[in-house]
DNA sequence: AGATTAAACGGAGGCGCCTCCGCTTATCTG
DNA sequence: CAGATAAGCGGAGGCGCCTCCGTTTAATCT
């Protein structure tokens, strides 16, 4: 009965593992790329192993795009503490929120294949994204400690903003019209030495 | 400038019409019996035609699914006056009711591929079914007229009891099942000589 | 009728999807 | 270490999608 064990491990070859986390990386990049209708067997042949291999771990396209969004979501998250302990707070949180719209092109791309999550504009801190919320707050509070931007800023505002600049309908330059955004909002969260407007 | 009059004919040969509307056809059939995911190849090759001819015809799989559910629509609806010409109204009545059933199932294959009008099962009579409305509430007139059904019936009720019918979920026998309902229907309209239950 | 012309044809070819199954190899056992 | 065993691999093969372009042919002109 050694196999009712609670923490199973049935087994699970060391080579199958290695593969599996190379087609993600090798898709997270496809599809970041080329939009998720990227070819299967292209990202096979990118990550060094046959489609036959990329099908047993990944039943349908579905199942790769999910776990890549997921893999991204978390490593977003991650990168918040990372930020806020290698550089100023305002600089932080200014890197984050490019990555946060990086982030989202990703998923922008992969909306089709997602039935999920994406169905309206607001529900985008619902969910998995507890964690993204969590991370964005951190910082944000960080910098207000610091004094590097604006007291009187609630964090569901600056998520506001966030929200209607990733929402810019689908023209062509679209990353760089929100990269754009970010510099400007980010000058109107810092605060100044003084100053009278005109 | 003889290009310039109204009634324009630029020109359109015999031979192109014919296949197109033999594709038409053939995709009708093909739609029915396999869903919208039919091949293409497949119905190209039973018309007689060249794959590529079927492209030059409809350039995507909608355009072709969507000339097909209209034409269905159409004969649907020219049926009705046919029908109400040659059977008695009760039958006629009947007869159009399992026509519809059918068609609503061709139609339901067809639900992938079109994003259109299938978004609820309540606004399956608005738009281009203004056509199925008055084919249906002629019938019904008819037959009431005649005295073959019942008087104290209001149109609304009976299209009511059919959307219930066809919306029965995906079972295997489906279609079946929907004309078994038919039958009852039809039973309940119908005129009884008098009688007391039970 | 014969010549002319462009509308229309058709299918080869390139690509992607997905399945299937014979071969490799990591892991376990003695 | 050798042998056993099944987890895992990979790519050929069959199918469908769609494009492209050389060939056919209906319609028109003389």
């Amino acid at each position: 009965m050694a196999s009712s064990e609670p923490g199973k491990k049935p087994r699970q070859r060391a080579d199958a593992r290695r593969n599996r986390d190379k087609l993600v990386e090798v898709a997270a990049e496809a599809f970041s790329e080329r939009g998720a209708q990227a070819s299967l067997e292209d990202i096979a042949r990118r990550a060094g192993v046959g489609i036959g291999t990329l099908y047993r771990h990944f039943p349908t396209r579905e199942h790769l795009v999910e776990v890549v969004y997921r893999r991204e979501l978390e490593r977003l998250a991650e990168a918040a503490a990372e930020l806020a302990a290698e550089r100023a707070p305002d600089l932080a949180l200014e890197e984050w929120m490019h990555r946060f719209v990086s982030y989202m092109a990703t998923k922008r791309g992969m909306a089709g294949s997602l039935k999920l999550l994406m169905t309206s504009n607001a529900c985008l801190f619902t969910e998995g994204s507890a964690l993204l919320r969590a991370a964005f707050g951190d910082l944000l509070a960080k910098a207000i400690d610091a004094g590097s931007i604006r007291g009187d800023i609630e964090t569901v505002d600056v998520l506001t903003a966030l929200s209607s600049i990733y929402s810019i309908p689908d023209l062509p330059d679209w990353r760089e019209r929100a990269h754009r955004l970010i510099g400007l909002l980010m000058d109107g969260l810092r605060c100044r030495p003084a100053g009278d407007g005109a």
